[in-house]
Parts: C-alpha cells; sequence; structure tokens
RNA sequence: GUCCCCAUCGUCUAGAGGCCUAGGACCCCAGCCUUUCACGCUGGUAACGGGGGUUCGAAUCCCCCUGGGGACGCCA
C-alpha cells in the first residue's frame, strides 16, 4: 500500500526479447506509461534476458523499435538483466547463507517421474523437497539453487485489478532460482531488480498472477516491502482464443505495415478492458489524464481489426495531416510511389482520409496522383467516355487552360460555369472528367482530384481522354 | 488432473439492488444527403449463459452447474 508520504510511483515494463512486441505487451506497456505519466511518476524500460538461450538481440531492436514508433518513451533505462549476473549472484549468496536457498541435484528425470506420479494421483505437481535438507548431496552433479519457501500460512496481497488474493504456501513449492551453471532464473532476476529499481507498482499480464505469491516470499526473505501489483487481463483473438500467430498481425510493428496509425492502436487498446463512460475517442492528454489502472477490467478481451479500423479512419481524419503525412511518406515508397510527383501530402491526406482505412488503402486509392495509370478502366471508359463527353471536356479544358489559380475553390467554379453553359447534368462532365484524369470512376470530389492531378497533368489526361473517345467515334 | 480467475448484444463496453421496457461504440441492415467513392445524418436488428437462493425488488449479492481463460519449467 501507498504510504500518503511516499515518492512518485515508479512502473515498469519488462518484456523478454524471445519475439517481437505483441499487441498484449503493448497494452500492458500502455498501462505502465499512463499510469505513471497519469501520477507524475517514472516509467522504465527493462529488457528480461536472462535466458541467454532464447534471447536475440533482433528481439531487443524489434521491442525498442515497437516502443518508439507507439512513442512510449521510457523515463529510465532501458536496462538489460544480462548486464546485472554479478548482483543476482550477489543477492543469492546472502539467500544461501541465512539458509533460504538450497543447492538440489535432483535429476530432470527424476522431477519429470514425480511430476507424473502426482498428476496421475490427482495431484497439483509440486517438488517434493528432497534435497531441502539433504546433507550429502549426489557427486558429479552441479546443482541448481532452489528458494526455500514457506510451508505453511497464505500470503495475501491486494491486486490494484483483481482485488484481494490469497494463495496458500501449501499450493507452492521450492522453485529454481539458479541453474547448475549460475545463471539466475525468472521469478528471482524479477524481484531482484524490482527491489533494486524501486519499483512501487508492478502492471503485468495476468498470466503472472500465480507467480506473484511465490516473488512475494522472495522480497520477505530479502527483507524488502514488495511493491503493489496490477494484474490486467489478456488479449484474445478474434476467434476468443488465445492470441497467436495464427490470428495474423501480432507484432506492433506489423500495424504500422499495415498502414495503422500509432495513436489509432493505442486509443484502441486503451479501450480494450477499460473504459470511461460512453467515451470512445481519446487524445493522449485525455488517456492519461482519465485512464486509471483500478479501473482496468478483469475479463480478457477479444480484438477486433474493425474497430481498430474505424479508429484509425477517424484519426486519420483528425490529427493534424503534418502528423500523419510522417506515417504516410514511407508507406508511399514501400509501396513504390515517389512522393515527389505528387501532390503536398498534406494536402492528399486531407481529402483522402475520409475515403480509407488505413494508410495503405489511402496509397493504393491514390496511386493516380504520383504516376500515370496504364489503361482506362474498359467499364468506366465504355459507360462515361463516350462521344456525348466530348464537348464539355473540350469546354472545360480551354477554361482550365487558361485558369492560373489552381484551387478546389476555383476548380469547381470553372466546372459548374461550363456545366452552366452547356446546360448539362453536373455528372454529365464530372464522370467523364473523372475517368479521364484517374482511369476510374471512383475518386475525391472531382474538383479535388483536378486539385490534386494539378495542372499540367489534368490538361495532358483530358487530352488523353479525349483522343480516346475519338478514336472509339473513328472505330464505330 | 490440481490450483486460480472470468462470465451483459457477434465484438469492445456502461451498469457498483429500484433511474434498465438494459445505454454507448464497432460491425450489419434501411433511409436521407450526393457528380462517383466515401464522410455525415436518421432509424433498425441484436445481450444480462442455466438453475437455485437472499430481498418488497437482482444484470447488480450468495451457492451450484455450464462455458471460457490462466498457472502448474533448470521459459519469461
Amino acid at each position: 500500500m501507498q504510504e500518503p508520504f511516499s515518492m512518485a510511483i515508479r512502473t515498469r515494463f519488462a518484456p523478454s526479447p524471445t519475439g517481437f512486441l505483441h499487441v498484449g505487451g503493448a497494452r500492458t506497456a500502455l498501462f505502465c506509461w499512463l499510469q505513471a505519466r497519469k501520477e507524475a511518476g517514472t516509467f522504465i524500460l527493462r529488457i528480461e534476458d536472462t535466458d541467454l538461450e532464447r534471447s536475440t538481440e533482433a528481439s531487443v531492436e524489434a521491442i525498442l523499435q515497437g516502443m518508439a514508433w507507439l512513442g512510449l518513451q521510457e523515463d529510465e533505462g532501458p536496462y538489460y538483466q544480462s548486464q546485472r549476473f554479478e548482483r543476482y549472484t550477489e543477492v543469492l549468496e546472502q539467500l544461501r547463507s541465512q539458509g533460504l536457498a538450497y543447492p538440489c541435484t535432483c535429476s530432470k528425470e527424476r522431477l519429470e517421474a514425480l511430476r507424473a506420479e502426482q498428476m496421475a494421483a490427482g495431484l497439483k505437481p509440486r517438488y517434493d523437497g528432497r534435497c531441502r535438507d539433504r546433507e550429502v548431496l549426489d557427486e558429479g552433479v552441479a546443482p541448481v539453487m532452489r528458494f526455500r519457501n514457506p510451508t505453511d500460512g497464505e500470503v495475501v496481497f491486494h491486486d490494484q485489478v483483481r482485488g484481494p488474493v490469497r494463495f496458500a504456501n501449501e499450493e507452492l513449492d521450492d522453485l529454481v532460482i539458479a541453474r547448475p551453471d549460475g545463471s539466475p532464473t525468472y521469478n528471482f532476476c524479477v524481484v531482484v531488480d524490482d527491489m533494486d529499481m524501486e519499483i512501487s507498482l508492478v502492471i503485468r499480464g495476468d498470466d503472472h498472477i500465480n507467480n506473484t505469491p511465490r516473488q512475494i516470499n522472495i522480497y520477505h526473505a530479502l527483507g524488502a516491502t514488495p511493491p503493489d501489483f496490477a494484474h490486467v487481463p489478456m488479449i484474445l483473438g478474434e476467434d476468443g482464443a488465445r492470441l497467436s500467430k495464427r490470428h495474423g498481425a501480432v507484432s506492433v510493428l506489423q500495424y504500422r505495415e499495415l498502414g495503422y496509425l500509432p495513436h489509432a492502436l493505442l486509443n484502441y487498446l486503451v479501450r480494450l478492458g477499460w473504459s470511461h463512460g460512453d467515451q470512445e475517442v481519446f487524445t493522449r492528454e485525455e488517456m492519461i489524464e482519465l485512464f486509471d489502472i483500478e479501473a482496468v477490467n478483469r475479463k480478457a478481451a477479444a480484438f477486433d481489426h474493425e474497430k481498430l479500423k474505424w479508429l484509425n479512419q477517424h484519426w486519420m481524419k483528425t490529427l493534424p495531416p503534418e502528423e500523419v503525412a510522417v506515417e504516410l511518406q514511407p508507406q508511399l515508397e514501400r509501396l513504390g510511389l515517389d512522393p515527389a510527383q505528387g501532390p503536398p501530402l498534406e494536402d492528399l491526406i486531407s481529402v483522402q482520409a475520409e475515403r480509407v482505412q488505413t494508410l495503405v488503402e489511402l496509397v493504393e486509392a491514390s496511386r493516380w496522383c504520383f504516376e500515370d495509370f496504364e489503361d482506362f478502366d474498359v467499364g468506366a471508359a465504355k459507360k462515361h467516355l463516350r462521344p456525348v463527353a466530348a464537348e464539355p471536356l473540350q469546354a472545360l479544358r480551354e477554361r482550365l487552360q487558361a485558369l492560373d489559380d489552381w484551387t478546389p475553390e476555383a476548380l469547381d467554379v470553372a466546372v459548374k460555369a461550363v456545366v452552366a453553359e452547356l446546360e448539362i447534368g453536373f455528372g454529365k462532365l464530372a464522370q467523364p472528367l473523372r475517368v479521364a484524369l484517374t482511369g476510374a470512376g471512383m475518386s475525391p470530389s472531382i474538383d479535388q482530384t483536378l486539385w490534386l492531378v494539378g495542372k499540367g497533368r489534368s490538361l495532358e489526361r483530358m487530352e488523353r481522354a479525349l483522343a480516346f473517345i475519338a478514336a472509339r467515334a473513328a472505330q464505330a
């Protein structure tokens, strides 16, 4: 429990670099970050790479990149457990000298057999403590170190999302805290680190809830006060099953590639398991102000891409275009278009954002702004590039040629003037023009389309469409 | 198998005994707007898993069942 005079909170996000940063981890990181920001505390990033076998440099990079992309900036770190082995060894010695840890030479085979036996007998598999008080250990076997867990009583703690939690020590066993080569294991390192780094609130996935009583016992053995805990529920796949590689994009960086805005993902994630009345849309500032870890649900939530898309569109429309452009530019390049060959990205975003849900869709719906199209869409050309369209197109082309003020407003006036002059319906000019400019029958409003294509290119493309109509007429 | 947790529309959620003929959002459907595509607007379909209690009264409290999830590593 927090003392009234205690210092500002310190939270940490502690991923293990055995893969990329997935959405579940990202949400945990977000919650840690938000709670720290909200209480003017400190957010710490720690890489849990004690398992040297499975940790990779590439994963560390991916996690750091993911965090950076989301804008979850740490105040301290990143710390690496692999660089703290000396400290763990020191604490290990301390425990051992106090008799709170002991060496164990039980073979993996024996342990496996024991487990199988217990399961068969309808019991919960636990270490039976054979080496706990043994004077003489087996020869020639490098021992692991086990923590001497209390055998009776119970561990009680108040979880900020789960409420009161209690575990009987009888359910626990003497866990391994160091491998035969002396390298420490997770449950031990976490405690030493959280203690040394003075973490005051541990926010993590609820798959760790069962580790908590063991860790609390280690805190006590070390004479330290455990931090507060908050175990947040997991995120499920769209089918309600546990999220895995099978459910499509799981890495945060894959969402970037799919064309999502980091803020849209954050907004989506913050609403998973947490809410503030009926509010769906949150700015960064609102999240910080309104978020409260104690208001988080206890129920696992399924990930819904449709809602993410809706939020993504919302933020593409809402965020300052310059900000969206930062994400759009690399997408254009990645998809083979040269940003220099098209309109200013801010202009493009301002007209296209409401027509697409991702940046990838935005790029695909805007190719005509950056490069000439090969052929007219057959259906659209057949329907709209007919002889009857020649006169309006020609009339507009002449008018536009003389137009210097190439703005949506002026273009709209020009188009309407031609329509009025020829006494035709707006669509009689707009649709053929649309096909002429983009090659297809779908695009933003016609004035905006002209605007984005630009004067030189618009005149060229109208000329091309006129030639197409003429050729077609000659053929008939 | 053992221990722990969870349970409101398809999905995310509001709801902390009467304000609930259960609200919002995404999705879906219909209409309006309209030069295409969209946006927007209006309306609609759709839920308290089941059974027992407690209470004048339960989505809200208790129990059982069912269903889902997690944990049980010399992984984190």
